[in-house]
DNA sequence: CGTAAAATCATACTTTAGGGTGATGCTTTC
DNA sequence: GAAAGCATCACCCTAAAGTATGATTTTACG
């Protein structure tokens, strides 16, 4: 629904801007039957204007090509709607040594910190994920792709 | 170094489709004057190929802008080639349940069986696949395939 | 039929994980 | 400059996981 509104939304500020372009052209027409421009340097600008929109439309439509691939199917997963899925750097630093299966205490050794350190950090982690241990955390990782 | 190199490539990829580009518009011009197409049609061609090659290169400049963030980097993984990756039936059953996030303890329920029955399989799963713990053995199931 | 493997369960013990609370220093942001 | 977020650490307690050993029953196979 709102991807769809989205593309509309794309589709019309496209529309939008190949209408000014059009625009454009006709008072540079105006301007070339006036002053009497050479047709290369015409052509050049209009190549160049076209070239530029098509590089930055192009841009947008490639950065948008995510293929959001989820066909992960949890064993009774609940509708957690408002949890927060925005882990920090360090925080992700820790769930990636959970999922490679290091213990808390090796994740403390290996980051040079305490192993209440990590404690807090695997806290930090299962609430966001809205999950309650280190195996559910890492399962749920999967789903969002945050790991492999 | 080799960023740089395949920069250039791209460039010079650019700067050869431009050239062609332009060697079309020059012979666009000779029709052009031969022909006499009007203006506008002239014009709306140009314009349109601009537009589409503009499209291809933003287009592959927008998807060449992966993040590529990876920071696996395994703690030491021990070569241990004799290992027996042959679970029972029950066993490689258990460990999908591990791999799913639940505990020992929701196992048992969900088979019907003792809790101390699951931590007997789940014992001889870590010792099959020659791990210490739950995380490491969905690890390296997951480096054996024997989970998705 | 007998044996080996698998599956089941138990008891006791140690280690690890997780929950809750509170605190400090630092950076960013409004 | 106050607020918010991040990273760090501590203490206490409970729950869960893991280790070790032993035992029984069921199943599969030669």
């Amino acid at each position: 629904m709102i991807k769809s509104i989205l593309l509309n939304k794309k589709l019309l500020v496209f529309a939008g801007s190949f209408g000014a372009i059009l625009i454009i052209l006709k008072t540079m027409e105006f301007f070339f039957f006036h002053y009497k421009f050479s047709l290369e340097t015409y052509l050049g600008i209009i190549a160049f204007i076209f070239l530029v929109v098509g590089i930055y439309f192009g841009s947008k439509l490639g950065n948008k090509k995510t293929p959001e691939i989820k066909i992960q199917e949890l064993n009774s997963t609940i509708l957690n709607s408002s949890i927060e899925t925005d882990l920090s750097t360090r925080e992700l630093e820790v769930l990636l040594n959970v999922a490679n299966g290091l213990s808390n205490k090796e994740i403390a050794e290996k980051l040079f910190v305490s192993l209440n350190t990590i404690k807090t950090h695997t806290a930090n982690i299962y609430s966001k994920l809205g999950v309650k241990s280190r195996t559910q955390a890492i399962s749920k990782a999967k789903t969002l792709n945050l790991i492999s």
